[in-house]
DNA sequence: AACTTTATTGAATATAAATTCATTAATAAT
DNA sequence: ATTATTAATGAATTTATATTCAATAAAGTT
C-alpha cells in the first residue's frame, strides 16, 4: 500500500496561512489552497473531510504552537525578566509569520470554527496569568485585575506587530527594548 | 414617480454589520443580509452595484463615523485631559458597537475591499497625533515615534474593549479611569 | 516481478450563493 | 382620477465554489 505523505498536510496548512494573509478567511477557496499547497484539489480530502475540518484543524495546531513559541523553561527567573523574554519571543515570532495572527483573529469570528475550538481559545493563557499574579505578589506590578494588564500587553504586542510588518520593519534589540519598556511602565507598581 | 426609502440603507448597514459580529466577513450572504434588513434580495441591488460595493460603502461609512465619535472640539484643553476624554469617548463608543470593529477589521485584510478603501485606512489618525506631538513638546510625553504610541493606545483599547464586550461589562467612570492610567503611565515622560 | 492497497489527480457534478428580471406596488406629477 | 416613473419583490437564472469519483500512479507486500 501507499502512505500518506505527512509533508502535504503542512504544505497544505501553509497554504491555508498564507492566502488567508492576503485575502483572509472570506477569500479562501479551495482550488487556491490545493494550487498553493501543489497538490490537487481532491487531495485536500484524502487529509480533511471538508473545509470546515480543514481550518478547524489549522487553528488547533496554530493554537498550540503560538503557546509553546512563547512559553519557554525560565520559571526560575525574576518576573520582569521573564515577562521581557516573553515578549521578545513573541514579537519575533509575530513579525515572523503575520498571517498567522490574521488566521487566528478572522477564524475566531467566522461561520467555520467549532465549538470545541471556541473554547480552546478561552483556555490558554495561563502561564502570563501565573507571572503576572507572581508581580503582584512581589508588588512590583500594579494590583489590577490579570484582563486589564493581558489586554494591555497582548494589544499592544499585536498592533506593534502588525506597524513593524506593514512597514518591513526587523524586530531589533532596541525594538524589543524599547517597546518592552512601554508595556512595563504602564504595568510596574 | 417613488422615491428611495433612505432609512433602507440605514437598515442594510446595519444588517450587514450585526451579521458579520456573528459570522464574519466569510460568512455574509446577501440573502441573510436582506432578511436581517427586512428587504427582499432585489433591493440590495437598487442602491448597491453588488455585494462588494456594499460592503464597501459600509466599510467607508464606519470610517468616517468612528473619526467622528472620537474628535470632539476640545483642542484648547491640556493635552492629557484631551486623551482622557479621546480615551472615554473611543471606548464607550466600541464597546456600545462591538460588531463595527469586527466588521472594519476583517474587511481590511478580504477580497472585497477597494483600492480607495486601503489608503482611506492609513490616512485617518492625525488628530491623535498631532496631540502626540504636541505633548512631546511640552515634554509629558515619552520622545518615542508616534507609531509605537499610537499602537500602545490603539491595541490596549481594542483588546480592552473585547475583554469587556465578551464579559458584558459595562464602561465605567472607574474602568475608564483604571484603564486611562495604564495607558497613560506607558507614554508619559 | 506480480499483486494489493491506498494516494493522487482533475474533470465532472453537486451545492451554494450572487445576481437578474418580469411582475407588482408606491409615490409623484398632470 | 389617471398616468408615468421608479422602488420593491422573490422566484428563476447565473455564477462561483465545494466536493466527488473513475482513472491512474506510487508504494509496499508476497
Amino acid at each position: 500500500m501507499r502512505p500518506r505523505d505527512e509533508q502535504k498536510i503542512d504544505a497544505i496548512f501553509a497554504a491555508v496561512i498564507k492566502l488567508t494573509g492576503s485575502v483572509g478567511i472570506a477569500g479562501l477557496k479551495m482550488t487556491d489552497i490545493a494550487r498553493e499547497a501543489g497538490v490537487a484539489d481532491g487531495t485536500l480530502y484524502t487529509y480533511f473531510r471538508n473545509k470546515e475540518e480543514l481550518l478547524n484543524s489549522v487553528y488547533y495546531q496554530l493554537k498550540r504552537k503560538g503557546v509553546l513559541a512563547i512559553v519557554d523553561g525560565s520559571e526560575h527567573l525574576p518576573v520582569k525578566i521573564q515577562l521581557y523574554k516573553m515578549w521578545e519571543s513573541s514579537l519575533k515570532y509575530l513579525v515572523t509569520e503575520p498571517a498567522e495572527t490574521i488566521f487566528l483573529e478572522h477564524f475566531r469570528v467566522s461561520p467555520f470554527i467549532s465549538e470545541d475550538n471556541k473554547k480552546l481559545s478561552q483556555q490558554l493563557g495561563q502561564y502570563l496569568e501565573r507571572l503576572l499574579e507572581r508581580g503582584k505578589e512581589e508588588m512590583i506590578i500594579k494590583p489590577l485585575s490579570n484582563e486589564l494588564l493581558i489586554s494591555l500587553l497582548t494589544g499592544f504586542l499585536k498592533d506593534y506587530t502588525r506597524h513593524l510588518v506593514n512597514h518591513g520593519l526587523k524586530v531589533t534589540e532596541a525594538r524589543v527594548q524599547e517597546s518592552f519598556a512601554l508595556s512595563w511602565d504602564a504595568i510596574k507598581a
